[in-house]
DNA sequence: CGAGCCGTTGAGGGGATTCAAGCTCAGTGG
DNA sequence: CCACTGAGCTTGAATCCCCTCAACGGCTCG
């Protein structure tokens, strides 16, 4: 389901200009380095699509056009080892950029899947070289975006996969809490998925997660959301002595 | 210990052009996009400095100025997690380009460490920059390293930190067969340092390890190198019931 | 030769897994 | 309206794998 934004539509001329510069996500995104002049340029048709929750958004080893800045929602990489079983390596959220891979024309280096609802606009991988090549910005930006990518793949496997249970969880509940809108409720995976992703049994998450919620620290309140109260969770954290 | 490379000295014009022209890493290196003319803009002296095993190349949160290509051994990425543990995030090797956060003027993100001894290239940001202006093969080159980054960084968290013990040793015994130079003999560390990657202790490590050698998979020829026969390697990881 | 680091091996304990049963809750159809 | 169903979550009991603690041997180096 492709819908463009709507105000591209109202828009006169320049249309996807306009659109991009009332973007509420703007200042977070790629295009935010842009100025006037630069969004000028964005003459193209920028798909907004959406994706329900588990849909997938592109597929590894798929050979992508396009990568995407993620306008809304909470966006899960996984993979699938040699024995089938599928490890989450990473999440992203709003104002991320997904798919770059695409603009080195090379494939997907994992499956990306909606993990929430999930908006984003699809950038045209021509669309994005051109722009580099006259808007100095733009490059800049993109590597930085890398190079967050980069920090956060190695804060996840620092994080999320070692130390002791409670340990790894914990970080993820922290983790997720930061992914939050500015209601501040937090996207609260399935235990399966949460599982896959700190490398636990679902039995295993189930018991700590409870544990929590009986302390008081995550009140779950469905679907698939919960209030996280970071205080106490960085606290528990602390009192472990891993 | 600062040492320009030989070629440098002997060369009679544009002198560090010819030196990284028979640099034996070019071709794998950030500059192998680099063509005749584009490697006589290179006027600039580079360093060519190498490290003693376990010496610092550059710490984190230190604000670096130039970024460096590994011309030999292997550098290992370690953060320390707030109860004091050490977590050993990625390893890079021959070719591979390191520190690139310095070109976004972003401070270094993690602890860098020669893990064997290492030779660079040491590559100032003004430099790069520079030659990213006029030589368009070169940023695109930057952010192929990027990506090669990234993807490493998730299959580190997906094969070295995740699953049964046996099951991330020999993940990380393949991975360094794979960084082992062209005589076939990879670096072997020592167990505390795998024991670090894989988030296990060294007496587990220990245990595992004396069995391949047991078993004959793992030849251990000191000092800290060993012959490894990866298609035992294999064989035993698909033994595995993961 | 003794000190210290590193690697190895054993014995015992603990935390995550495994296996299993029961629960909650939304959706469905009688 | 309510029984039925199935997916997801919770909890318990037993097992297993890795950790902890400990001792010892090989090696290098002062």
């Amino acid at each position: 389901m492709l819908m463009p934004i709507t105000l591209y539509r109202e828009a006169p001329t320049h249309p996807q200009a306009q659109a991009c510069q009332a973007c509420a996500v703007r200042r977070d995104a790629l295009f935010g380095a842009l100025d006037e002049q630069g969004l000028h340029q964005l003459h193209t048709h920028i798909e907004a699509p959406s994706f329900a929750a588990d849909a997938p958004i592109f597929g590894e080893g798929r050979r992508g056009a396009s990568m995407l800045t993620i306008r809304a929602g909470v966006v899960r990489f996984e993979r699938v080892t040699a024995q089938g079983e599928r490890r989450i390596v990473r999440l992203a959220g709003r104002g991320d950029l997904i798919g770059q891979e695409a603009l080195l024309g090379q494939p997907y280096a994992e499956d990306a899947v909606a993990a929430t609802e999930v908006e984003v606009c699809r950038l045209p991988v021509g669309l994005v070289d051109e722009l580099g090549q006259t808007q100095r910005g733009v490059t800049q930006e993109l590597m930085r975006r890398w190079q967050r990518a980069l920090a956060e793949a190695q804060t996840w496997s620092m994080d999320i996969t070692t130390g002791s249970a409670p340990r790894r969880l914990l970080h993820l509940l922290l983790r997720l809490q930061a992914l939050a809108g500015h209601d501040g409720l937090a996207w609260l995976p399935r235990r399966e998925e949460m599982a896959d992703m700190a490398d636990l049994r679902t039995e295993t998450v189930s018991r700590w997660i409870s544990r929590w919620r009986r302390e008081g620290w995550v009140e779950p309140l469905p679907p698939r959301h919960a209030r996280l109260h970071s205080d106490g969770l960085r606290q528990a954290l602390d009192a472990l002595d891993d």
